[in-house]
DNA sequence: CGGCGACGTTTACCGATGTAATCGATGGGC
DNA sequence: GCCCATCGATTACATCGGTAAACGTCGCCG
C-alpha cells in the first residue's frame, strides 16, 4: 500500500552503490560510499538497516552474510525527488524552474543547447 | 562567513506568506498560514523565531509588536534549492533533469510547449 | 573444541524539525 | 493604579536523520 517512506539523503548515498552495482554485502556497500562520505562501517550498517526497514532495500541470504540489492529503480526515485520540488516550488511545472533558473542566470550555455536538443528530439518522438 | 542555514519546509510556508507581502505582524502571518496548514499561532511563533535565529528574516518594532519582513529574496530561495535539486541528482546540470523528466512520461505537452518558447526567448535575448 | 572474528541487530546520542504550551513583561481599559 | 489581554521569549517533547558503539551469534582457525 504505502509506497515509498522517503530516502534520506545519507541513505541515498547506500542506494546510489547499489544502483551502480547490486547485489552487494555490506562491507563491499561500505568500500563503495565510506570513503567519500568518510563513514565508518558502523554507520554504513545502521543505513542498510534502516534502509530495509523502508523496503527500499531487499536482503538475500549469501553464506554467513546477506547481499543486498535494490527495490525500485533509480529512475523512480529520481522521478519522485525532482517532482517533488516542483511541485513544492514551481507548482508542479517545469517551465517556470527552467524560467527561474535562466532569469537567475544559473544556466550555461551549454545547459541551454543541451535543452534545445532535448526539445527537438522530444519533438520528433512525438511526431512519430 | 555562513550564508544560509537551511529553511526548513515548515518555515518556508512563512517565508512564502512574507515573500508574498511584509512586514507582517506574527498575528498576519498567522493568519496567512495557519488555515491551510493548520497550524495554531503558537506554532507559527516558534517558526518565526527560529527563522530569526536563522537570519533568514528580520524584526522591526512597531508600537508594543514587530513586524517581520524577508532578508533573502524569493528568487535567492528558489535558485538555491533547485541548484540543490540539480547538484544532489543531476550533476549539477539541467539537461539531464528534463530527460528523465521526460522518459518516465512526466511532462505534458504543456510542459514541453512552454519549454519551447523559453528556449526560443532565451536565444533571443542572446542574440541581442 | 574453544575462542576470535565477522555479521547482522540493538541501542545510543545529538542536532534539526514539527508542533505546541507556558512564562514574563507591558501597555490599555476600567 | 491595577488587572488582563497580548506580545515575544523560553521551554517542552516527540520524531527523524546522521553518526556510531555495543551486543549477540555462529562459523572457522588453531
Amino acid at each position: 500500500m504505502m509506497g515509498a517512506p522517503k530516502i534520506s539523503t545519507a541513505e541515498s548515498a547506500v542506494m546510489e552503490a547499489l544502483w551502480r552495482k547490486s547485489p552487494l554485502s555490506a562491507e563491499e556497500i561500505a568500500a563503495e560510499v565510506a570513503e567519500p562520505q568518510g563513514w565508518t562501517l558502523a554507520t554504513v550498517k545502521t543505513l542498510i538497516n534502516r534502509l530495509l526497514k523502508k523496503a527500499a532495500i531487499g536482503a538475500t541470504p549469501e553464506g554467513r552474510r546477506y547481499l543486498y540489492h535494490p527495490l525500485a529503480p533509480r529512475a523512480d526515485w529520481l522521478a519522485a525527488e525532482s517532482k517533488g520540488l516542483l511541485d513544492r516550488l514551481f507548482d508542479g511545472r517545469l517551465a517556470p524552474m527552467v524560467s527561474h533558473l535562466s532569469q537567475a542566470k544559473a544556466l550555461t550555455g551549454d545547459d541551454i543547447a543541451a535543452l534545445r536538443k532535448l526539445i527537438a528530439e522530444i519533438d520528433e518522438e512525438d511526431a512519430q
